[in-house]
DNA sequence: CCGACTGTCACGCAGCGTGAATGTAG
DNA sequence: TCTACATTCACGCTGCGTGACAGTCG
């Protein structure tokens, strides 16, 4: 645990369970920057930073692009400081609307893996097992 | 439906709903080759070839690579038709074990989408509504 | 001063999407 | 002959993995 509550980057991909690589891709694409840097140019994530990676890997299986995503975390800060045209809110009810049509091909997804593992576990035990004893 | 049974690239992908990219693709890794061609070099792909496809989309939610896929279809070919070392059999249950692993995956990942996707509703709805009326 | 950690390039890779220009089927 | 469908390049894109080489932290 860093100093002032900031973590390094190491720090935060255990914590998180992202690669260091993922984490500095996401800088790059201006996703998630850490709010800091030490003087020798060591990355420094405030609590805030982590939660906000979290959320990421969180909406990850949702198949948004980074760059849709940046724009989602965009919205939700908005979201609550207030200044809403409604045009946050209106946008944000679009990216649920997607989110939610993805969760529903998700499901579809995971039924399709499931035949397909019991398929695969019932032809590995098929006709032979007879153990021969 | 083309005669003798076959049938060309377009027909193919609307039936099992993959591109025609998509098909072509699995063609040049080896992965569905057409059983036929026509004189001027259209694809033609037999009944079998249309299963094949639709048992690689079904198990394309696992992650496996498309190689891996090719291996996987080569291993329950040979699984039915014997001349097994038990090897086939053996390694069709290493996928099967993988298979499943990927399916608990696949279940966290559903279970975070969800859990987003509420949360955006939730956001794009909140505080905000009191319709002004 | 050392070892663990981190930094920046920069290339590689899978799995297609997306034209462009051309040929085939019927 | 016309038209819908198909063919082969071949480059583009996302989201990182994977070194290589060098600097920083404690």
């Amino acid at each position: 645990v860093g100093r002032r509550g900031m973590h390094q980057i190491g720090e935060v991909a255990d914590a998180v369970g992202l690669s260091l690589r993922t984490i500095r891709h996401y800088e790059e694409v201006g996703l998630v920057p850490p709010s800091g840097r030490t003087e020798g140019g060591f990355r420094l994530y405030s609590d805030p930073d982590v939660d906000r990676l979290r959320l990421v890997k969180q909406m990850k299986p949702l198949g948004f692009t980074l760059e849709e995503m940046a724009d989602i975390l965009g919205l939700l800060a908005r979201a609550g400081d207030d200044a809403d045209t409604g045009d946050t809110r209106d946008r944000l009810a679009m990216y649920a609307s997607l989110a939610e049509e993805r969760c529903t091909r998700l499901r579809d997804k995971l039924a399709d893996a499931q035949q397909t593992a019991t398929l695969l576990r019932r032809e590995s035990e098929a006709s032979v097992p007879p153990v021969r004893r």
